[in-house]
DNA sequence: AGCAGTATTGCAATCGATTGCAATACTGCT
DNA sequence: AGCAGTATTGCAATCGATTGCAATACTGCT
């Protein structure tokens, strides 16, 4: 069945109404926004024929006259994995909270994968008036693409950890936190020689390692391996500890820092013969929806996406009135479940 | 620390490199966009100072001229969970293959979640001059507010099933082919007694019905239980079939509309003491990244979402360009684990 | 030098909505 | 009737980029 397209009749414009009403395209316009300088009766008149002609206003025309975009653009800042585009529950539900949030403030979302390179976001969304602000979600390995996008505009937020360089406004989970409720969790249940799972690179995950680490020193021990290059995906979590145990190393607790890694790696140690959580406990990262039905369900540290998704959009919609806007930390907390 | 906003200087616009280069924004305009009656020297003397003044077209302003947007906008059409955003690992990929497909057309993606209510479909994107065209995720249970966006709009591309009174381009699974071959498997796997949860009201979940059912009458079997209202959450796989259970229903197979409910629907056939695949053999729809890691590893019906994504995108960009485009089924295919 | 013919450039309008200011219409009063 | 004062409305410019058409500049020729 072949859809034929038929020409848009482009919609009504002002003028349309304008010359129907008998008036003049301002009084239309002011009309049409309810401006109390209108008489109430072409106010009313002019309303009803806008209803009639099914008119609506252009955005982009507005948006010109008004110097603003009313837009925010979303960038995930996620490299892809095989040139496959980042797939994780966890920003789905992000993208989500930004989504509606952004539309209880009646503003447009533009979204952009991390397709576009970090070099272009401000060519692509801020010069070029697209949006007024910009949610980065991940700051990456490096955050100077951050910075620079800073720099050049007034409307950043980006969803990560706090950095001493960082001149953008940062909401985030409390990594540092979870690290250690995760930590001192697997000590509690006895773990010894502990294991962190993930890429310390990226500056959130730098923050569960530390407070891993601290938690660890706390009780007198140390990480067995940390360094574990691991990007978030299941296969890494999956390969790094196969490959660990084909190396024969011995550990009985792992802190992984995704759910994604941990479930990864859960599936090398039930491969290799080892049980969860009798041979290894395992806590993983996010809480993201499936984590209490997998098997064994999984003890992890949850973050509020909804909440981070609503302040992102608050801080930044702040900003581009023009406000003061300071860095923000949400609570994380450890949602203990079988796998530990 | 306290983010202090600066005003952002608007940009460079055409009449600044105008002024600056002691000519016409006409002349600017045209060697910008390399018109070749602009004299080479000109020309890239003007590219030169737009260079140096970090110029970038206003996007707003260009587009109103031109009477398009150069943006397409993206509805996920999926009901919410208890005020939750849907949250699918299958519509992040679906996602992110649209937004790396648009942007290789240099194209914007305006994200709206189902927060928009389907009647302020057309309002909000198309009216308003803000998409040039629309890709819907999901037809829902009713499909009344596709087909009127379709009539109002010249550029719509559903991710679905056929059906007969769509008026809009659907690209989608190929549903029926995937329930027959999950169905034939279970057979062979010598299921007989056989379940189908999913909410058949969805019309892809329908088609996957209909090639379930016919699989089974082919052999002489027939289905349990079928009209399980079940959306597509873990949730309500888990909860559906520890009802079942409870009420003493008998079945040694289920087929389960996505994923997500079979991984509920083994959760409560573990708790319930059953084993799978031996008790019970499951098949699930989608093949989201997970299905290969769950315990066990999921037999799942794997639709391929890349290919979809940069479908649904050519489509509506060839409706854009007036052209006349025909709806497309893309090949569904089984991917057998251990969970059958 | 003068002219036809081409090469370059600019004027002015346009896309639609908004708004400061001026113009007009109306009101109520003496 | 005439006037001040208020209530309504419209003119014209503006946001920034684009483009048909006209104007100007230049080229090469006799």
């Amino acid at each position: 069945m072949a859809t034929t397209p038929r020409k848009n009749p482009t919609g009504t414009s002002i003028a349309d109404i304008a010359r129907r009403a008998g008036v003049s395209s301002s009084t239309v316009s002011r009309a049409l926004n309810n401006n109390p300088a209108i008489n109430i009766t072409t106010r009313e008149k002019i309303q009803a024929i806008a209803r009639e002609l099914n008119y609506k206003v252009n955005t982009g025309a507005r948006n010109l006259r008004l110097q603003r975009s009313h837009t925010i653009a979303l960038i995930i800042n996620a490299e892809k994995v095989d040139g496959q585009t980042f797939s994780d529950p966890f920003m789905m539900d992000m993208i989500g909270a930004i989504a509606d949030e952004l539309n209880e403030h009646q503003y447009s979302l533009l979204y952009s994968s991390s397709a576009i390179k970090p070099q272009d976001w401000c060519s692509h969304l801020l010069s070029s008036q697209r949006a007024d602000g910009v949610i980065v979600i991940g700051q990456g390995r490096n955050d100077e693409p951050l910075r620079k996008l800073q720099q050049e505009s007034n409307a950043v937020v980006a969803w990560g950890a706090r950095l001493d360089n960082a001149n953008y406004c940062i909401v985030g989970s409390d990594n540092y936190l979870g690290g250690q409720l995760a930590t001192r969790h697997l000590i509690k249940r006895g773990c010894t020689r502990m294991l962190f799972l993930g890429d310390v690179e990226h500056p959130e995950i730098e923050r569960r390692f530390h407070g891993y680490f601290d938690a660890l020193a706390e009780q007198g021990l140390s990480s067995r391996e940390h360094h574990v290059q691991s990007a978030f995906s299941i296969e890494s979590g999956y390969q790094h500890v196969i490959e660990l145990l084909t190396k024969g190393l011995d550990f009985d607790g792992i802190f992984a820092a995704s759910d994604n890694i941990a479930m990864g790696a859960i599936n090398a140690l039930r491969e290799k013969g080892l049980r969860v959580p009798l041979d290894v406990a395992v806590v993983g990262f996010d809480d993201i929806p499936i984590a209490p039905y997998f098997n064994p369900p999984l003890t992890s540290v949850r973050q509020n996406v909804h909440l981070g998704g609503k302040i992102l959009v608050q801080k930044v919609m702040a900003m581009v009135k023009g406000q003061s806007v300071t860095s923000e930390i949400i609570k994380t907390e450890l949602v203990v479940r079988s796998s530990s």
